[in-house]
RNA sequence: GCCGCGGUGGCGGAAUGGUAUACGCGACGGACUCAAAAUCCGUUUCUCGCAAGGGAUUGAGGGUUCGAGUCCCUCCCGCGGCACCA
């Protein structure tokens, strides 16, 4: 027999939103507690079913927080502004917003129907212009401070298309339309920089408490490296080069200089001279090789020298300046000091026979030691000759190198500063004006938002500008300050700018004076959970913490980091193992998981499915048992009685331990494992009291809300499942009088005993020894006897 | 190349150094049924054995330990991150 899921589904959702008990309190007395999921972006396709494994699982949790007594927040909104909602556009000439507001009435839909505890009346809409106005609020604040900044940078361009391209669009260096190769091409952008906080945002990784591999990744993201800069005087010239090293102690050995082909200085080092044409032919030859081809083991390392030495600060040297192709211009000061001891300089050496000098002794007689080792006895190096290398002897070297003059300690990074144009049209207008006479000036406060201006056109304009350039009333404008012409900033802000701050908003989602009350946000920051995918640590996990300390800083928002705890899901992965994707035909859509089962199969099963960091492959079947569990658990109630085997109430005490722990550590597929099993006793025992039975569903509640209410209704219980209180086990109904034992005879295993739980060890011994297949193997006194107290007893003969 | 995580039945997966294979799927046998579905009961790591019981087994090989899926070393495979990064 099967339960009726679509009438119970609708029952239930529709009573939960009429009574509004998911609302979270801003007045509310009672302990808080934020959890978050990232929110989505409402693509065309509709919810993914991996979308329901996160949500479900903060949503249990916000469930048993309630249930614990606490004031919870647990919000959603829609990531809107996107590239998809614009290529609709394009294609169909319809307006994005139509497409958008299309998208977000299913994924509302879709996620109501699946019964998540969310709370609607705080939902937030990135392209919404009473949420951007307060997305352009804190660019101007950017703005104003110093951090955002014009720079010229290179931009992925089709020359067919004659279009700017997002990253995303260029597919194996390609133009993903029309397949043209993808050309550079600089373009003046609005930078941010959030290297300025680099070293605050690696450091307070301390005060989070994330998962360790996310740490790990923004560490590496963030890449910062402790090194020297060493100057070098160019001979005949009045120009210093300035050198980056992250490994001084070294320097001895270094016998000329690599400088990046982009470097600004290559024009003066050549400028008049025999080597100036080559230089200039290898720089043009070398900008247009792509970053793919670059990173290929077959590229080929290469150079030109410039005709240039300069002076070694160290020895005296003189060091032939090279240009050459290895060099990167974002990395330290686009000019390395190369030695024998780096095996890409070497091969480099070698290939232009350059001079090379080694510091430490080779160990194999082939390969000199590579500096990365940082070990070593060094020699010929000056005061450090005879000293062996250690951490405290790199160290010491910087401080005398400085000393001297030499140089200075030098951090780099491998975070670049943030792009923060897009010449796209469905974003956030940059709300800057461009004034003859002022140059940029910020849009007054009381102006904002810019509206986005009805466009006919949405492609991209043919000299890469976006599409807002070709209205000339959106561009055309007063200067703020002075009355006079300016022209608008036509550019929009990234995807990631919506989402930088979203959370800070859910504390006070309708304010219309400021993006959110202090209040508000003192009462809810930080959040406690915030789960996402590990594909967003990097960007928008970086991008929203830098944003929230900048805010902060400007005293804006209460605390310094905006999330406490960072944790992440898997992903789902279709039946064959491969990605779900149109193109395979094997996507599973939830709401046919919903209509075939209902909302508390789709949400088990995904707790279910595996463990909740890892990828997992859907699996027909596997939803199907789910199913079944359902349904044992609803006919449950037609196993009501006075009494009930003690097997069940110690099932049921274990089973509240067990879910509670589980739930904590993110274990959900044992948790469901475990609810399984005490069904399963109640079937196997044939009967259960009432009284049991509905302290069980407030541990089911969470998993499966609708069947857990629908029961409890039916028991007679008044109100919510979730308004009741999260129960706790008797840890006296945990004991058990009598235990299994363990009886091995060298780690083997050969026998099992059933023993009082308070038995002296002597008779257990005495008893193990007794089992008859035991004694088989345990002839004449054992060597030794190993007891676990309450485990087993080892016998080593 | 460096770093991190993982490799357990036919499948998804459980196991604080202490009875490996929980839970689910699938498969097989049975009950109910005119029949099927649903449901219920049973079996199910492999292997030898009528049975009692034995042997093998957590990617491969070593080691530590009374005892290793779990700890250590070497290697193989998969996934993820970083990478001509000075």
């Amino acid at each position: 027999m099967s339960y009726d899921h679509k009438g119970i589904d609708e029952k239930w959702q529709k009573r939960w939103m009429e009574a509004g008990v998911f609302n979270a309190k801003n007045d509310s007395l009672k302990e808080k507690c934020y959890l978050l999921v990232e929110f989505p972006y409402p693509s065309g396709a509709g919810l993914h079913v991996g979308h329901p494994r996160s949500y479900t699982a903060i949503d249990i949790i916000a469930r048993k927080r309630r249930m614990e007594g606490k004031n919870v927040l647990f919000p959603m909104g829609w990531d809107a502004f996107g590239l998809p909602a614009e290529n609709y556009a394009i294609k169909t000439g319809n307006h994005p917003s139509t497409f958008t507001q299309t998208n977000i009435d299913t994924f509302r839909r879709q996620l109501q129907s699946m019964g998540f505890s969310f709370d609607w009346s705080r939902e937030v809409n990135t392209t919404d212009p009473a949420y951007y106005k307060w997305t352009q609020w804190m660019f101007l604040e950017f703005f104003k401070a110093g951090l955002a900044y014009k720079a010229e940078i290179a931009i992925n361009w089709c020359p067919k298309d004659l279009c700017g391209l997002a990253n995303e669009e260029v597919v194996a260096g390609k133009c993903e339309r029309c397949g043209t190769p993808v050309e550079k091409k600089l373009k003046s952008q609005w930078m941010i920089a959030i290297t300025k906080y680099a070293d605050r945002l690696l450091a307070d990784l301390d005060t989070v408490n994330y998962l360790p591999k996310i740490k790990k990744q923004q560490e590496e993201w963030i890449g910062r490296k402790e090194g020297m800069i060493f100057h070098h005087q160019v001979k005949d010239l009045d120009i210093v080069l300035d050198s980056f090293t992250a490994y001084p102690i070294w320097s001895y050995a270094d016998t000329f200089l690599v400088i990046a082909p982009e470097h600004p200085v290559v024009a003066d080092l050549v400028a008049g001279t025999e080597y100036e044409s080559v230089t200039n032919a290898f720089i043009e030859e070398a900008k247009a090789i792509s970053d793919d081809a670059r990173t290929e083991d077959s590229f080929e390392k290469n150079g030109v020298f410039t005709g240039r030495v300069a002076i070694d600060p160290l020895t005296g040297r003189e060091m032939p300046v090279w240009i050459a192709n290895f060099a990167l211009m974002n990395f330290g000061t686009g000019i390395i000091r190369c030695s024998a001891h780096d095996e890409r300089d070497v091969e480099f050496a070698l290939k232009y026979q350059i001079p090379i000098v080694e510091v430490v002794d080779r160990t194999n007689p082939d390969v000199p030691v590579s500096a990365h080792s940082n070990t070593g006895v060094l020699k010929d190096s000056g005061p450090f000759t005879g000293k062996s290398i250690t951490p405290e002897r790199i160290e010491e070297s910087i401080v005398w190198f400085a000393a001297q003059g030499f140089g200075e300690k030098h951090v780099t990074y491998r975070l670049r500063d943030w792009v923060f144009s897009r010449q796209r049209y469905w974003g956030e207008p940059i709300p800057l004006v461009h004034c003859e006479k002022d140059g940029w000036v910020a849009v007054p406060v009381d102006q904002l938002p810019v509206v986005l201006p009805n466009v006919e056109n949405y492609q991209p304009t043919e000299n890469g500008e976006s599409p807002l350039a070709n209205i000339e009333s959106f561009v055309n404008t007063k200067c703020p300050q002075c009355g006079g012409v300016a022209r608008r900033e036509t550019d929009t802000m990234p995807n990631w700018a919506g989402s930088s701050w979203y959370f800070l908003r859910y504390a006070d989602a309708h304010n219309d004076k400021e993006f959110a009350s202090k209040e508000a946000l003192k009462q809810w920051m930080p959040i406690d959970i915030y789960n996402g995918g590990m594909e967003h640590t990097t960007l928008h996990l970086l991008y929203s913490r830098f944003w929230n300390k900048f805010l902060f800083d400007r005293g804006y928002v209460p605390t310094s980091e905006p999330y406490a705890r960072r944790h992440s899901h898997g992903m789902i992965n279709a039946e064959d193992g491969r990605k779900m994707s149109k193109s395979w035909g094997n996507v599973v859509n939830p709401d046919e998981i919903v209509g075939q089962h209902g909302a508390d199969t789709l949400r088990v099963y995904e707790m279910f499915m595996g463990p909740f960091e890892e990828m997992v492959p859907w699996s027909t079947s596997g939803v199907i048992g789910v199913r079944r569990f359902l349904d044992k658990a609803i006919r449950m109630v037609e196993k009501v009685s006075d009494t009930e085997d003690v097997a069940v109430t110690k099932a049921l005490h274990q089973t509240i331990t067990k879910i509670s722990s589980d739930i904590e550590g993110f274990g959900f597929n044992t948790a469901v494992a475990q609810l399984m099993i005490f069904v399963n006793t109640v079937q196997e025992k044939g009967s259960i009291t009432k009284e049991s039975l509905m302290t069980f569903l407030r541990v089911l509640v969470p998993f499966a809300p609708h069947v857990a209410n629908e029961l409890w209704e039916k028991l007679g219980g008044t109100g919510f499942v979730e308004e009741q209180e999260w129960p706790v086990a008797d840890v006296s109904m945990l004991k058990n009088d009598s235990i299994e034992i363990a009886v091995q005879v060298n780690g083997k295993l050969r026998g099992t005993i059933v023993v009082a739980v308070d038995e002296v060890e002597e008779t257990i011994v005495k008893m193990a020894r007794a089992d008859e297949n035991v004694a088989k193997y345990v002839i004449g006194e054992p060597k030794k006897t190993i007891v676990v107290k309450g485990k087993l007893v080892n016998f080593v003969v």
